[in-house]
DNA sequence: CGGTTTTGACCTGCGC
DNA sequence: GCGCAGGTCAAAACCG
């Protein structure tokens, strides 16, 4: 009678834990929900604009960047995108972990920027064109830009896993653009995916990583968002992150 | 030992 | 033509 007694409370125990986390779910939903709600109204607000210093521009003339004279030739030149990349600041390696394998050739400081501006190729594929150059943003030490040449002639499968578990990288807006708007909330999206569940986020990013074959970032989330699958992982990597936080604080 | 990184030299376009 | 600047080459060093 007694260990029925105590089996009854361990139940309720565990219906108790299982009540503590679905609220806790319900909550992490709410708030992944609102963030979802800022990106795309942020991402509104960026197509209003049409310009931008995140662009994937396909060779416009506003990029200032333009090579002057491909010394080799270079199949797809119009191809051309730039993200910026939040590291950890004591990381002084100009090192982008974006699912490709890069071998750096050269190292170059640039007149307009003291820090030096490395040049990688992609070394994943014996034949693939695509280049690119990486320096430190001049606003802040802490952001890379990284400017991408050329589009692969393979898929970043194969290598993703290892190289973005172990990074601290985040896409933001640009520190110009943040200083333009000041009260325009920050978009981050956390590419480490911190969290216990490996697989998920190994699949995450295989599924969701940055991507240089896309022609824009708008057809990019537009893609995103229809996916019912993106929806659930993103919540469970929102949730993860949460969840993994000292404390949680309501909005 | 093979692949990667480093780094000085070199090449070429552009402005004057 | 000259100097400057960005981009690339390539040999040596480094690393797993």
């Amino acid at each position: 009678m007694e260990k029925m007694f105590l089996q009854v409370e361990k139940l309720q125990a565990d219906v108790e834990c299982l009540r503590k986390e679905n609220e806790t779910l319900r909550f992490l939903l709410g708030v992944m929900r609102s963030k979802y709600d800022v990106l795309q109204a942020h991402l509104q607000e960026r197509n209003a604009e049409q310009t931008g210093l995140i662009s994937l521009t396909g060779g416009s003339g506003s990029d200032n960047e333009t090579n002057k004279r491909p010394r080799t030739e270079v199949p797809t030149p119009n191809k051309t995108s730039r993200i910026f990349v939040r590291t950890d600041p004591r990381d002084n390696s100009l090192v982008v972990k974006d699912g490709y394998q890069w071998r750096k050739y050269g190292q170059k400081v640039t007149k307009d920027n003291p820090s030096p501006r490395a040049y990688f190729r992609c070394s994943m594929s014996p034949g693939c064109p695509v280049k690119k150059k990486v320096q430190r943003c001049l606003e802040d030490k802490s952001v890379l830009l990284a400017t991408y040449d050329g589009q692969h002639n393979h898929s970043a499968h194969g290598s993703l896993g290892g190289a973005l578990s172990s990074s601290t990288a985040y896409i933001i807006s640009p520190p110009s653009m943040a200083s333009n708007h000041p009260p325009r909330p920050s978009i981050s999206l956390d590419l480490s995916l911190s969290g216990p569940n490996q697989e998920n986020r190994r699949n995450f990013v295989e599924e969701y990583g940055y991507n240089n074959n896309n022609n824009s970032i708008e057809e990019y989330l537009a893609s995103l968002t229809k996916d019912p699958n993106f929806t659930a992982t993103l919540a469970a990597a929102v949730a993860s992150s949460l969840i993994h936080q000292p404390k949680l604080s309501r909005i």
